[in-house]
RNA sequence: GGCUAAGUGGCAGAGUGGUAAUGCAGCGGCCUGCAAAGCCGUCAACGCCGGUUCGAUUCCGACCUUAGCCUCCA
């Protein structure tokens, strides 16, 4: 038993071999910083976070890199749109981003590195791939030439001649061929830029990446594995893996692998549709671990339908565990290692079975007492923090007013009044608070979320 | 139009050459003053058409449908 992992490149499931077992090494495509994350943005990083884990349960040092862009067209329009300046509204984006995987308690990635921190890093390696002569430069622009690659297409599995080029927008007047793609395009003097062997300018969209990997693994290091959204394959990982393989002799990755995008109303999430989903927004009215289920009931190839009822199907079963936490909250709290959880993920990160095996582990608790162990185990190793999630809630409550309520509540109830004690119960539930008359006991929590 | 995926009960989702786990929801029951939770029980599905086979949901082929990419996108 090993790592598995769909390798886009082969289109199969691959045994996982590391380049070098002392080190393994990943990149999972960031976001750019333009405006509020969303619930697809949560998706590829959590399955970033995902390979994070089950790497580092194996091996000693995993590298993990999770880039922010930061220099980009749409940046510079948000700015424009705002009225302020594009440090601003990087870091503000960025610092919501960071807050939002926190929600989800996303492990911090081992690098997070920004476009604009490396700009020398990419001018030198736009001059490595201009030596290596596949390049032309045009109305200013450094360009790509996608013909001289012969192997363009290797990752997409696109042949140039089978594909409609510009069919939804016309080719720009400056590409000798239509998938040909920018290093270096020109800045105005008065727009964010840097100057260069080519003018004031500003690096594309796919150059930043091949940048930031090769300058913290090593320029003559292969990755082993890199990811993103499958929305990323073509063009962007194409033109990375092309422009990639001009830098080295080695081979730029190993392992692709794509998550699936998250739909909602059975699209694609797009401002024109409306159909954002922010995780800001989530979070306001669901519990992040709930979120956080919801996009682990699904296996991350397949494309995920964001809907109310996949939502409060987590809730529920959520709301369960957290049950089960506080019922068993005075015991001591073991966690057992469970291997067969392990392997379970180790296949191609299968958590809808993981998510099906805990729960088979709940469900005969009683018959096993390690299962709550292993469960606690379960829900740690795929960072599904309940037990912390409990205590915030517990934190959080006005627990004098709901005391005296109950005090009040059972008077009644001894009264056999139980018109008042039904109305106090309602009241109790305004206030989001959930009750339960447990023998001459009465224990109360906060509504599921 | 091309390319890439996918189609299992109300929803989510395993899985298999011999008719299909599990969770949620639903329904029934126990419990409760009534609830809630918990427990027990229960209904319900393999897109369509051919082929291979003793037998296919599982293999092969066509078709239909859906989504994504071909422009920026996680």
């Amino acid at each position: 038993m090993g790592i598995k992992i769909y390798n886009t490149l082969s289109k199969k499931k691959e045994d996982f071999k590391p380049v070098n077992e002392d080190n393994i090494t990943m990149y999972v495509c960031g976001p750019t910083v333009y405006s509020n994350p969303h619930i697809g943005n949560a998706r590829s990083a959590l399955v970033g976070d995902l390979w994070y884990r089950i790497l580092k349960n194996k091996y000693k040092k995993v590298t993990y890199i999770r880039n922010i862009t930061d220099v980009d067209d749409k940046i510079i329009d948000a700015a424009k749109k705002e009225n302020r300046n594009v440090n601003e509204i990087t870091e503000k984006y960025y610092k919501t981003y960071k807050s939002n995987m926190d929600s989800l308690t996303l492990l911090d990635p081992t690098h997070e590195p920004k476009v604009t921190d490396f700009i020398p890093r990419i001018i030198e390696i736009i001059t490595k791939i201009i030596s290596s002569g596949y390049t032309y430069t045009s109305e200013g622009n450094v360009m790509f030439d996608t013909v001289k690659y012969t192997k363009y297409g290797k990752l997409s599995k696109r042949i140039a001649k089978e594909m409609l080029d510009g069919v939804r927008i016309d080719v720009a007047s400056y590409k000798k061929s239509p998938k040909d793609f920018i290093l270096w395009k020109p800045s105005h003097k008065d727009q964010l830029g840097w100057d260069s062997p080519w003018g004031y300018g500003r690096p594309g969209w796919h150059i930043e990446c091949t940048s930031m990997i090769k300058e913290i693994i090593g320029h003559d290091s292969t990755l082993d594995i890199h990811g993103g959204g499958n929305d990323l394959i073509f063009p962007h990982h194409e033109n990375e893996l092309a422009q990639g393989n001009c830098v080295s002799k080695n081979e730029y990755c190993n392992y692709w692998f794509h998550n699936g995008i998250v739909l909602v109303n059975k699209k694609k999430m797009s401002k024109s549709l409306g159909n954002v989903v922010l995780i800001e927004d989530l979070l306001k009215n669901t519990s992040p671990i709930s979120i956080k289920y919801a996009l682990l009931s699904s296996h991350y190839r397949q494309p995920l339908n964001w809907t109310s009822e996949v939502l409060n199907n987590s809730i529920n079963i959520v709301t369960k565990y957290k049950n089960l936490i506080s019922e068993m909250k005075n015991n001591e709290k073991e966690y057992i290692p469970d291997n067969e959880l392990v392997s379970i993920l180790e296949d191609d990160l299968n958590t809808p079975a993981a998510l099906n095996y805990i729960s088979t582990l709940v469900k005969n608790i009683n018959n096993n007492k390690s299962n709550y162990s292993k469960f606690l185990f379960c829900i740690d190793f795929l960072g599904l923090n309940i037990v912390d999630d409990i205590s915030n809630v517990i934190s959080e409550i006005d627990n004098k007013i709901v005391e005296q309520l109950i005090k009040e509540r059972n008077v009644a109830r001894l009264k056999k009044n139980f018109n008042k004690a039904d109305l106090i119960r309602k009241k109790l539930s305004s206030l989001n608070v959930e009750i339960k008359d447990d023998g001459n006991q009465t224990v109360w929590k906060f509504k599921p979320k």
